[in-house]
Order: C-alpha cells, then structure tokens, then sequence
DNA sequence: AAGTGTCAAGCATTA
DNA sequence: TAATGCTTGACACTT
C-alpha cells in the first residue's frame, strides 16, 4: 500500500472545508478552554471519516493522521470533553471504517516528543503524548500493534548515545500496554543522530519495531546501502508488515531548495520498498503525489 | 479580503 | 550566547 500524510488538498479546496487539523494558538486555549477544543475535536474526527471515505473510494489504504486531532490533549482527559460521546461515537465509525476496507491508519507526534530526553518534564510530556494518541486508536477500537503505529524519533543525543538509549528503553518500560505496543521509532536525518543499525541495536531486546525512511538514511547511511538499511529494520517488525517513508529531496528536482525539504512529487518509489512494505510518501502534493506515482508504477 | 508575523512543547548546529 | 533550521500549515492580528 501506499500513502500520504495529514493533509489532503483536495479535500481541502472543498466549501466548506474538509481537514482533521483544526487547532487554536495558546492565548485561545486560555481564553475558551477546552470546551472549544472539544468542538474542533468533534469536527476533526467527522472529517477524518469523511478523509477515510474518500480514501477507500481512491484506494489510498495508508494514512498518517495529524495530532491536532484533539488540540491541546495534553491538558485534559478525552472522557472529560463535553462532545466525548459524540467524538466516540465518530471515532468508532472510522475504526469501522478502516477494518472494512482494510486501511491503516498511523500518527506521528511532533518533534518535541523527546523519550530519551535528559529532562525529566520533557520525557514526562513525551510519555502523556504517546499515551494520548493511544487513546485516540483506543477511541476508534483498532488492534494495539504497530500495524496501527505511533512513530516516534530519539531524535537527540544529549552527547551520550548510550545513556539517552537507556532513558529511551525505561520510557518504552513506563508506557501504558496499549501506547507500548503501539510504539514505532524512526533513524534520524542528520549524521550525528539515530542511524538504522543504531537504532536496531538500541531497542534489541524490546518489541519495538524500526521504521526505515528512504531520504533519511541519505544522511545516516553508516555504509549502508538503501536496501540493507531496510533489511536491518524488517527484521524488527516479526509478522506485522512495515511501514516506511519515501520522499525525495527538492533539490533533486531542480530547485535551490534547503537539503531536507521534500520534493513536490518524487519521481518513483522503489519497486523493492512497495513489495515488502506499506510506504508513507512525504510529499507537497500529498494525495495528488500518491496518485501519479502509484498510476506511473502501474503503467510501466 | 488580503497580507503578514507568529506559533505549547526540543534539539543540534551555526553565527 | 543567541539565532536558526527542522517542515509546513494555519492561526490571529493588521491593513
């Protein structure tokens, strides 16, 4: 399977708007409190079933959903919302939905999600994020594994690997069940961060899988080529079938853009990546990217 | 209505 | 020691 993350611009263009990331600024949650953030919650989730509809009806199966699904989560209980049972109730019908036309459905919590943080506020906040998206999947009933993944980087060294990989693992021990199993972690984009083999070694021994991103290996390839990177981390996922990130950089595409920055649309997607995964295409054009990379595959 | 600066949370790197 | 990139979109205020 292939996807596409958070937005879908189509959807978007439409009157009114469709979207999942209706979010307020600080000086708003202050001002409305949560009984606000339960309206955009409520409207987040009936679009999210709305975005899955029009998923399955393009066969795009895979999808990252954003974490402004509940805005500012952190700061309440879901079951203490004013519209929980209604945003239950339209949670359940995309956990429906999802089972029925057997998509997979991810999230991916913001950079400052930090487990292996040397702060202990920061990895405080890290473990109520995971836990959080958990509920969210618990919300919509779908299995507590990584098929149905929260994807996480280490993302930082705190200048001793060894040490941060060991604050990662005891986060990894305090989080709830359904969060723990849930749990992915991604190699990093820059050379002095979490590489594959890296990562592998540092979370041997847990049952939480690594997921290999195609552009991010660039920077951290250790000497490894694409392909044995990927091998490295297929072997951490045991039945469940991976998921994976392809992008491709801008510059490749002729722009003088930064290096990380994302190609509009990447040319193609490894034939070897779609077999043995289900690729996330991080892409500008988001669901439009999907569609001709995945229709250029099929005709040739 | 359109344009612009800024945005809860973290880190590494550069200036 | 302080800005800046990360990556990209949208909020929220100004015009």
């Amino acid at each position: 399977m292939l996807g596409y993350a958070c937005m879908n611009h189509t959807l978007r263009d439409r009157e009114p708007p469709v979207r999942c990331n209706r979010d307020m600024q600080q000086a708003t949650f202050e001002e409305r409190g949560p009984a606000y953030a339960s309206e955009l919650a409520l409207q987040n989730v009936r679009d999210l079933h709305e975005t899955l509809r029009w998923n399955a009806a393009h066969d795009l199966r895979f999808y990252r959903c954003t974490s402004a699904l509940v805005p500012w989560n952190s700061q309440f209980d879901l079951a203490d919302l004013p519209d929980y049972e209604a945003i239950r109730a339209a949670a359940e019908r995309c956990g429906a939905l999802i089972e029925r036309e057997e998509m997979r459905l991810t999230f991916h919590p913001d950079y400052w999600c930090r487990l292996g943080s040397d702060s202990a506020d920061t990895r405080a906040n890290s473990v109520d994020a995971v836990e959080y998206h958990a509920d969210w999947l618990d919300l919509m009933d779908l299995d507590r594994s990584p098929y149905y993944g929260i994807n996480v980087h280490i993302g930082a060294t705190y200048g001793d690997k060894a040490a941060t990989g060991s604050r990662f693992r005891d986060a990894v021990d305090r989080l709830s069940p359904g969060a723990r199993a849930r749990l992915t972690v991604e190699n990093d984009d820059r050379e002095s961060l979490w590489s594959v083999p890296e990562l592998v070694d540092a979370l041997d021994g847990t049952d939480v899988p690594v997921l290999f991103d195609y552009h991010h290996h660039t920077f951290t390839d250790r000497g490894l080529t694409y392909r044995e990177a990927f091998d490295r981390t297929a072997a951490t996922w045991g039945s469940v079938r991976p998921a994976t990130h392809y992008s491709e950089p801008a510059r490749l595409h002729g722009a003088d853009a930064r290096p990380r920055a994302h190609a509009a649309c990447p040319a193609r997607v490894p034939g070897w990546l779609r077999e043995r995964s289900d690729v996330m295409i991080e892409a500008g054009d988001k669901e439009r990217a999907v569609e001709a990379v995945r229709d250029a595959t099929t005709a040739s």
